[in-house]
DNA sequence: GTCTATATAGTGATAGAC
DNA sequence: GTCTATCACTATATAGAC
């Protein structure tokens, strides 16, 4: 069920879609759903929640490795987590005001925790004088906006692969926050 | 009835906004829309369209001047320009999905449009060795998203005016693309 | 645990009075 | 040009049979 949903839910979003034609993806009728999500919101709030739950599992912990291999190893991880799924970024992004108060409120609040590590890095990398950002939130808010926009266009098979983009981007990156 | 569906477009998303409600933020009745429009997915495509033919008219031409004061020109232009229209901004990249085929179609090649205009300063100024950019279509992606990305977490009043985050993007997008 | 049936409400769009 | 009334559908969610 949460994999129709998520399918669904990316391709025409939370408000079009009715329970009836996530229950016809499934293979059984509407009030089957029931005994598996108490109402659409709460399917809606899951789907995020395990989304965000498992960025922040998997993005590579801040370690002792210098600023510069850190950036760029956030960006490929970045890149490379969002790709491979993009109904799942997609939703987390666009459905945001489809969530009740309290919920939205709990995905910001993991949302945020995944900015702070990335303006963790900027800012050990100021201080070490590695890089030479102005403002470590506002570059951190630029960088991770950067990098998702990929999924709006990368398509495996074009012109050029997600190793080359990933190289760009983080070549792009390095530039940008590096100290004159 | 245009401005009413352009901020409740923008707060609750065209699915989920119906027809009755954007005639009672007007004060009328529901079929007094059809006046006005012939149905609420022409209603979504004109909004959509004003927007990109008003963005595609109020971009800086692509004058003699250096490359880099161009690209300084650009970023400032479209920080300011999204700014002011939040809700246009926000329809335009969030209701894609419901545009038919052929309305899509149109929109998108109005966007494009706009890109091609970034991506020509890019290109003259990889030609004239102001910048280094490896691939310019994905750089002018890049800095797009970068800078489109400002309208969801700024807010006037905050920490930092509007101009001097414009400036620390003028100066990331700067170090970003320029040679080494 | 899935089914059918249904309660209750809302949808886009149209017809015709005024 | 706006109104009321309505058509034909669809929505979420629930009840109770099996």
């Amino acid at each position: 069920m949460r994999a129709a949903a998520l399918r669904l839910f990316a391709q025409g979003g939370y408000a079009a879609v009715s329970m009836r034609a996530i229950a016809a993806e499934v293979g059984v009728q509407a009030g089957a759903l029931y005994n598996y999500t108490p109402d659409k919101q709460t399917l809606l709030f899951d789907l995020m929640e395990s989304h965000m739950t498992e960025l922040l599992a998997a993005v590579p912990q801040t370690g002792d490795a210098d600023p510069q291999t850190l950036l760029h190893d956030f960006v490929g991880f970045h890149i490379r987590f969002h790709h491979a799924r993009p109904d799942a970024v997609f939703i987390a992004y666009m459905e945001l005001r489809n969530l009740t108060e309290a919920n939205f409120a709990r995905i910001e609040a993991l949302r945020r925790r995944y900015e702070d590590g990335l303006e963790c890095i900027l800012r050990n990398g100021v201080a070490t004088g590695a890089f030479a950002v102005h403002d470590t939130k506002i570059a951190t808010l630029a960088i991770i906006a950067m990098l998702t926009g990929v999924n709006t266009w990368f398509r495996a098979g074009g012109r050029l692969s997600l190793d080359e983009v990933t190289a760009q981007y983080q070549n792009m990156v390095r530039k940008a926050v590096r100290a004159d």
